[in-house]
DNA sequence: CTGAAAGCGCTTACAG
DNA sequence: CTGAAAGCGCTTACAG
């Protein structure tokens, strides 16, 4: 029906009253009389009055708006994780009709010109930065500019600022305490570029985990690649092609993780039987890998949740510092990681190929 | 360094010039002499000055960015897709420095008072919709209010507002087709509720196919189930159950067809070898699953730039139906279409399970 | 070519 | 308890 949007000088002039009184009593101060105060938001309702929310936020200096930076992917499976963020942070965000814009880069430089233009331009009120890097320029940009924000993931020198991460160095250490447990010893580690913190924190959990369990770290058994599939193809067929290849491969992350299974299948072995693999992220699709992918899940939807709960709360003025989240991975067990296997069982095992 | 933006007035103090002579200058009217607009360009750079978008935008009477509105799903894994979009939608709006508000609902009616809430609160220029229902109260709405919006599918009644769309149904007619040509006749499909306009088309698609390669079609042979991996799964169950059961079955998508694929596993069967199975949406990771999916495969991130760029124009003026786009998916051809199987083959199949 | 005026649609002290 | 005034930071006719 109707076509522009009412406005409160139409809804004031409807009532008899003026602009700023309606716009009080739909705001609910208390120097409103109960009455009149009734009588505007019935109105308010009948007339279908929305506040323009570009003249509103303009008027009280917050444009109440969060801004998510995608992470920059290559054509990566790695991208199913945004939408359960979003749909996090979208939720936190909706408690108190904040809104959500979400924004692209297509590179590093580009990426800090976006950041320089939306918080310069009061489009909106703080940031979600995800997968920092080690040194990462954006965080320190942000600093500068002394802006709102929260990042998903932190750096090493994350005292001063708000971060949620999910415990990457203890998840490693869990999976690789669970590889021991289940007999092996040559365990592999396929990462991605050093540059990416996480990347970092999960070797480093990696190495503590050998080292807790009395293994040597072998520097031929870590495979840095192109973070995808591919390129967790590509490690795992440099690790399979060594002397003594690893029994089983810690990956991280999920993407990665399937490249390696292609790379296990392609030899005629078995992921779980004859190499073990553990992925990381959880991602729903690893029930359907073959076979079903072993991973270190964690849950995103909370992550966005928080991450948009903190970044609010930083922007009414708490301290940075105090908004530090860790969440712990949870080892989910589907079919990648088996009893360590040794050339002996070969035979064994072959009979059981049917089950897959 | 600097806190607070500078403003236009700052800007104009600084250059011992107006405000509104300022704008124009950076504006790049006409009547502004070259010499002062160099040096207006010059000091706001300078000073790293970004215009506010929540005064520009309120002047201008355009927000300036387009609304889209996350497809509700349950734990579902049919999200990839929608990064994809995103990114699309985000390229064609950065062309003209648009932005993209996401937007989520927790059920249809929400959704509608979202989709109210926005058009009127002069947040967005324009809306995408996803997914629309074969009649479907949010293209109602929107035509109501007239506002700008474009949809991502389409629906029976099309021919008055803009969208995109994969034809689903010349999809489905090619599956069949292709399937056919393998041998086989006894052919399933396995889809969504029919609310959902696509599942629709799909269908009809299908059941076209079977009739132009002079098949019946069976009612029992066409499975609905909840939209999902469990979804699809539970209805393959029930074909496989069939007294006469499918040798092949088409998906109306990717992640239903993994749960099909599932069920057939499920049984002992190999997918591609006992039972052909067709997906469709194109996910990449449908190059990971047991075994690879074959299935209709579509540019998603194409889809996002191409109703970024009708809506603008839309916004801009165009009569709504003039765009209107309908995308062929591509067949993707990966391990899980095969050459009909009979009973008789199964030995000769059994030996070479090690392939996979 | 530049300035002075008005307006976009809100909010928030300040009077009375 | 309500109205009259000023302001948020821009843009756009309108003078001169």
């Amino acid at each position: 029906m109707s076509n522009k949007p009412v406005s409160l000088k139409v809804l004031a002039a409807h009532l008899g009253l003026t602009v700023p009184t309606v716009s009080r009593a739909l705001n609910g101060y208390a120097d409103i009389s109960p009455a009149t105060r009734e009588r505007v938001r019935r109105a308010a309702d009948e007339l279908g009055y929305r506040p323009n929310q570009n003249a509103r936020r303009l008027s009280i200096g917050n444009p109440e708006t969060v801004g998510y930076l995608m992470p920059r992917i290559g054509q990566s499976i790695a991208q199913p994780f945004v939408a359960q963020l979003l749909q996090g942070l979208g939720e936190a965000l909706g408690k108190r009709h904040w809104d959500l814009l979400v924004s692209h880069a297509e590179s590093a430089s580009d990426e800090l010109a976006q950041i320089e233009k939306l918080t310069r331009s009061g489009r909106v009120s703080g940031l979600v930065i995800s997968r920092p890097l080690r040194n990462d320029p954006r965080l320190q940009l942000l600093q500068d500019l002394k802006f709102p924000f929260v990042v998903h993931g932190r750096t090493g020198s994350s005292t001063d600022y708000a971060w949620y991460d999910v415990d990457g160095e203890d998840a490693f250490v869990t999976s690789v305490n669970h590889l021991v447990g289940l007999g092996h010893s040559r365990i592999a580690f396929v990462g991605s570029p050093l540059q990416f913190q996480f990347a970092q924190d999960r070797l480093i959990g990696y190495e503590r985990g050998m080292v807790v369990n009395g293994l040597t770290v072998d520097k031929d058994l870590i495979q840095i690649a192109e973070f995808s599939d591919d390129g967790g193809e590509a490690a795992t067929n440099i690790l399979l092609d060594l002397p003594q290849p690893p029994t089983a491969i810690v990956c991280v992350s999920d993407t990665m993780a399937l490249g390696a299974l292609a790379a296990i299948r392609g030899r005629g072995l078995r992921p779980g039987v004859h190499v073990s693999v553990i992925g990381y992220d959880g991602l729903q699709f690893g029930n359907h890998s073959n076979p079903p992918l072993t991973t270190m899940a964690q849950p995103q939807a909370h992550a966005g949740r928080r991450l948009g709960d903190m970044l609010m709360a930083i922007i009414d003025g708490d301290k940075p510092s105090k908004h530090q989240e860790l969440q712990r991975a949870q080892l989910l067990r589907r079919m990648t990681d088996g009893p360590m296997h040794t050339a002996a069982d070969q035979k064994l095992v072959s009979t059981r190929e049917e089950t897959t």
